[in-house]
DNA sequence: GAGAAATTGGAGTATCAACTCCAAAAAGCT
DNA sequence: AGCTTTTTGGAGTTGATACTCCAATTTCTC
């Protein structure tokens, strides 16, 4: 069994269903306008099933947080696990500002809006939060750490400050975009990062 | 009368708490978790009293949007109206890392909140939220332009890609620091920002 | 294939939240 | 003061929402 213990390749099944419609709609909608019922409704089971892979809305919102927190990161490791030049930096911002321009820009980033939404509500959910920003900043700071081996970045820079502000610059360009409805903001704010970046160059 | 035709200043000032206090529950714990009960019983009114002064929570949302974006562009105008140097920009960052630290990180930015809120269900506030952003834009822009007229920022600059760069890291820093309960993150991103305008010096 | 465990269906409940209504009190106007 | 308008109190209604319960069915294990 792949899933946890006592699971069947059906529960699992079923589980994961639950997971992918209650992330989705609380993308769209946020969490406390996601009622248990549009989650039912979404992935096609009854109550009973819903309730019986998780004990109540709460433990439901902790499992959606690792779903998209693994999400997020198969796209960013994609995007910046090959990063050792400022060129693939801009590949990597194509990368974002493609899959916001396919959703429209609706929704934002999927942790940073859980992020908002549970920041000051669900303190169990605000830790596993900024676990998950922990990593995708780090993600980023090794590939600034990779650069600088490579001398592509100056020794004098500092790839931690440097990695918690793209992050910030991602973040803030998100929101920017999701509500203008228009990826300029995201692309601008990452280019200007970017830019930063060449400043500090050997 | 300073307010809406047709009160009485003792309307006004009901009316007053009622946004004040729907604001500040709002950025606590967010527009779908504040219930009317809440609101009432933080300003003390009874039901009739908040549905005479507001058709339903919809319309209280957007009294709420506009209440919280004039804070916001009051704190703002403190710290941008004199912007002209890159030494005014550090005690604008000081203003804002002050506030953030003295509510202990939490809510985060109140229009970055409620954008990240609404933005998906409700069109008509994420319109009214988009005009904030801009109206703030606007002021940091204008704040470049006059470095860039006295000298201070280089003539290649252009002040209202920095402008959308340099309000992003505010959003973003806002959230990381937000979600961490730590005030660096948004220092880091806005000291990164003007780090790359000390770039851009003539 | 038989027993045990996991999964499923769907009706039911208790609570909560948004909103209504009407009559009384206060405030403003002349 | 007397009349009108605004403001207020609080009980009540309607619908939604999270969650329960138990029996039936499917799946797994041996």
């Amino acid at each position: 069994m792949l899933g946890a213990v006592g699971l069947t390749k059906k529960g699992q099944a079923t589980r994961d269903r639950i997971v992918a419609a209650a992330s989705q709609l609380m993308l769209e909608q946020g969490v406390a306008r996601t009622t248990i019922e549009d989650i039912q409704a979404a992935a096609g089971v009854s109550p009973s099933q819903l309730y019986h892979y998780f004990p109540g809305k709460n433990a439901l919102v902790l499992a959606v947080i690792e779903y998209q927190t693994g999400r997020v990161m198969d796209v960013q490791h994609q995007g910046l696990d090959e990063l050792d030049t400022l060129g693939s930096l801009s590949q990597w911002r194509d990368l974002m500002v493609g899959i916001l321009t396919e959703t429209q820009c609706a929704g934002g980033c999927p942790l940073g809006s859980l992020a908002s939404d549970l920041a000051e509500s669900d303190p169990v959910a605000r830790v596993q939060l900024a676990n998950a920003f922990a990593r995708w900043e780090e993600l980023i700071r090794d590939g600034l750490v990779r650069m600088q081996k490579r001398g592509e970045l100056s020794e004098a820079a500092d790839p931690g400050d440097l990695a918690v502000a793209m992050l910030a610059a991602v973040q803030g360009g998100l929101l920017l975009s999701q509500v203008r409805r228009d990826p300029a903001p995201l692309r601008t704010a990452v280019d200007t990062m970017i830019a930063h970046l060449r400043t500090l160059t050997t």
